[in-house]
DNA sequence: CACGACCAATACCCGTGCGGTATCGCCGCC
DNA sequence: GGCGGCGATACCGCACGGGTATTGGTCGTG
């Protein structure tokens, strides 16, 4: 009598099989995205369900949704893809015959800090080159867990360094960026429930982790310079940190909002990084 | 012309495999261990290079070594390995009838911490069961790392905490223990380096992640107890957290270390969890 | 109320690829 | 020089992943 007779070990391809139709909640669509035919996504869905003993999903002929151990292991299974994702990812680099570090940044934050900081680890000794990754908001910290990046500048509260060593390197208000000449310009300072109350600027809407926009009033916005566009046009307003008044045009006003969260720029890498590189990095960059 | 041919992706499999041949540094005994035959997984591994383009091991028809991107891959595939061992943990035990949380803890330490931190939780509303795992020193990392626990108390800087959320929930300053009458036991204080230069009690060996013991003189010891023992015996001596003084007998002296690094309490927790009963033992936790 | 649309599950088939056994080639060591 | 150890190669069989065709059940809808 061969016990149990199921091989209990879960396989990567079982977990992209599933987070594509936890994502689709739709076989058929699922499997398009996947490049495959309906039925083995069913029966391999089915497979992992019997592997873990576990209902993932609910099937209502009808429609599909996800039990409470499915969505928790949507969760698991994303950041596990994740992590397979970097493991293949810094092998290839590591192979690669030049030894370069990746820094992720959202573009335009920061600017100077990076500048700055650049400068100050070329001039170490034994430093390498830095390919620096320049991408939209959110984007680092997924470069970071995929193994895409090698470190990354964050800015809490908006990017969670969760899963990262970090050290903080600078802490800032924020202000709202104003339309030159709007009524509110000329105020010495803003609470964030009045830049909420004032409906005829809206706050724009950045996109999420999967690249769509949340619903709502306001425009859709990817980064910076579209951001401050929309501003200078009178179509939005928006709270940045102040560093970011070095961008702005004279058609802009801006205005502190001291009751707004700090934002603090961090630097992260993962955490079992042994890069000297990195490490080395992150040195330079504590002591600007 | 189907460009490349092979499917990109790694599989769990793969990886697993890599991680034994790496660890053996020996095809026969990885398959041993893995409860194959040998030829299967020499195959594996070179799919696995082909895969990734990349060497991972040096072959010398006598012997295996590593190469520096092998080494990468090692230490990121059981990252990668213990991800996916979580998410197949956690889902099983989402949809587990009893709600209860796992907490993990060394066997010994803040043991008063613990049992004020179980008492004061049982005592909120809402709470669920507690299973706590005492276990050996090192082993509670691991086991909130591969979902066995959902929860544990770490003590920097002797846990690494990288790649958890935590708060600190004590700190305290380590003594040498020694056995009663030794010479030094009626000294004010000890330092560091009085501790290891003297050589008629030499310090204990702890088990390491792989469970085998580092090299060197000195007993192997997997817990307080058995320490406690061999110190009283005359056979070693050890520096600890003061806390630990309540569990040793009158056959005991103990030595303020004032250059010890200060060792931390931490509760730690995986860093997406969005457990609510984590989430409030966090938060008693950190209201002692 | 019957019919069609929709969607997941089932039935069945084929080919790939994983794992097994047997063997080779290579190197170090009595 | 021969033996032993170890990884690679050769070859084979079968289990499993993936494809097509079809069923079954449940909504809308005229």
């Amino acid at each position: 009598m061969v016990s149990a007779g199921y091989d209990e070990r879960v396989e990567t391809r079982e977990l992209r099989y599933f987070v594509a139709v936890a994502e689709e909640l739709h076989f058929g669509r699922a499997a398009q995205r996947l490049a495959m035919a309906q039925p083995p996504l069913s029966r391999a869905i089915q497979q992992l369900e019997r592997r873990l003993g576990v209902v993932l999903l609910h099937r209502t002929a009808r429609a599909i949704a996800l039990t409470e151990a499915g969505s928790v292991l949507l969760r698991e299974a994303r950041t596990a893809l994740d992590a397979v994702e970097a493991a293949e990812r810094r092998t290839r680099r590591a192979a690669g015959d030049q030894p370069g570090v990746v820094l992720a940044a959202k573009a335009g934050a920061s600017r100077e800090l990076l500048s700055k900081l650049l400068d100050a680890y070329a001039a170490e000794p034994g430093s390498v080159a830095v390919e620096v990754m320049l991408c939209g908001p959110g984007e680092p910290e997924i470069l970071l867990r995929t193994g895409r990046a090698d470190v990354a500048l964050l800015h809490r509260p908006y990017d969670t360094t969760a899963g990262f060593d970090t050290e903080d390197l600078h802490t800032e208000q924020q202000v709202v960026v104003l339309p030159k000449g709007h009524p509110l310009a000329n105020r010495a300072h803003l609470s964030l429930v009045e830049v909420n109350a004032q409906t005829d600027l809206p706050l724009p809407r950045w996109p999420g982790r999967d690249g769509g926009h949340p619903d709502g009033p306001g425009p859709q916005v990817r980064d910076h310079t579209q951001l401050f566009q929309l501003i200078a046009l009178g179509l939005a307003c928006a709270v940045v940190p102040e560093s970011l008044r070095d961008q702005l045009r004279d058609d802009h006003a801006i205005v502190p909002v001291p009751d707004a969260p700090a934002v603090t720029t961090v630097i992260a890498w993962p955490p079992h990084s042994r890069s000297k590189a990195v490490a080395d990095l992150v040195r330079t960059a504590t002591r600007l």
